[in-house]
DNA sequence: GCGGTCTTCTGGTCTGACCAGTTTCGCGGT
DNA sequence: ACCGCGAAACTGGTCAGACCAGAAGACCGC
């Protein structure tokens, strides 16, 4: 036979699971509030830091939540919170640029149809203000990075698939990082910024395959610059 | 104009999501020690008990591990122990379910297409190896689990795009759980390995488009006795 | 009844202490 | 010079007690 490894858990490990159980059978359901955490103490007899790193196993599981003042919550478990854009993007850092890239490639466009479909007002206002907030940056000669990557993300979740958004998040995110010094320069931002007004207006018209066909050529060219950015750093590098 | 919703985040949240930005910075690679929780204290300004909640995020989303007496490691990050299934998997509803297999139809079938062109002989050969090894598991009555999850990743895989690979990854880990529960009763699974051969019969053959459309088309047709299951399975309840 | 204040309660944080393992290092014997 | 052993230092795990800021609820005067 062989041999299980001698699990040693922590008692703070030992009372999430506890509390988890509970939670399991129902004895409290999404929305109710949890026994305060001194009472916690007297009821399994440990110290309240024991009890807070418990509670804090299951609020990064997001099954709880904590507010100061109130409680502890039991959650609804929602879409959003299921994948985490950085833990995602832990598992594919070593990725490089040209995989970003063809990923982006994967999701967007689908992403964009679907938002195309689905999107309400409420999301297209949104975006719409993001935009105009975007442009302002731009005159105050501010960074526009955040505005740009968000335009993307929020086209996506506008497909009502989280886990979409969610993905395409973490890629622009390791993007940008690689790239951010590069596209400063040209007068690339003024363009960046009136192809993503056309594609948003594509989209609130709700035609599809333009949109689709529109956001893929944005990438690609986008991605152009990049590659051409790069090699004119190199050879600047080289010299 | 509407709201955002103030994030108010607490201090352990910020160390954390610090310490994971170093992670990912390659500050510390996987297997190194971080400083001793005494240590961070200094350089971070906050207490211990900020510090040990910090780490017990890291800890429970498996990116590092602590061991009394020795201090905290840094571990490989990988898809199955991250994301958590046996945990999160038992959250998901059946909203959740279908955004992760729609997110799955976006990502799948263009890496395939990209394995059809890009893969290699080892990759076919590792890919044939693996469905041997299914069948055996499932003449021998074992779980097959992990045998269908690992074979849409290494066809994933096999387009050399690690991304799409890992983000494919990450979707099955978190539907295996509940999908399995599932359609394991049914004969299915002999299905199941048959389709996976002609999947990747077709894709040996680099035949693009055949391959794309056999893959989708067996995405949607579990996906279908998935549903069926699931409202076989509402019904019992609502009995 | 209503509005405002005061108390109480909640989670969030810090400090300092002790425990039980592990690691490190130096001392003594060979 | 080498080895072995024990003490000391160090590490994470736990507890206790304190204080804070914000939220909730009770109370009181109007």
């Amino acid at each position: 036979m062989d041999f299980q490894p001698i699990v040693k858990s922590t008692s703070a490990q030992q009372v999430a699971s506890q509390l988890l159980d509970m939670i399991r059978r129902q004895v409290w359901k999404p929305g109710d509030r949890l026994p305060p955490e001194r009472q916690l103490i007297e009821k399994l007899a440990v110290g309240r830091s024991t009890i807070r790193e418990a509670l804090q196993i299951l609020a990064t599981l997001n099954i709880v939540q904590s507010n100061a003042g109130q409680g502890t919550f039991v959650k609804e478990p929602r879409s959003e919170e299921i994948l985490r854009s950085d833990i995602i993007g832990l598992l594919i850092n070593n990725a490089v640029a040209l995989e970003l890239l063809e990923a982006r490639q994967m999701i967007e466009p689908q992403a964009v149809r679907l938002a195309c479909l689905r999107g309400t007002v409420e999301q297209f206002a949104r975006i719409e203000r993001l935009l105009e907030d975007h442009e302002a940056a731009l005159k105050a000669n501010l960074s526009t990075r955040e505005y740009a990557r968000e335009f993307h993300v929020q086209l996506a979740a506008a497909s009502h698939n989280q886990v979409a958004a969610t993905m395409l998040r973490s890629i622009l995110v390791l993007t940008d990082e690689r790239q951010h010094r590069i596209l400063g320069a040209a007068g690339f931002k003024y363009r960046e910024l009136e192809e993503h007004r056309q594609i948003f207006e594509l989209v609130r018209a709700r035609n599809v395959e333009a949109a689709a066909d529109y956001l893929l050529q944005h990438i690609i060219d986008s991605a152009a610059v990049y590659r051409l950015g790069y090699e004119s750093e190199r050879e600047r590098d080289a010299s």
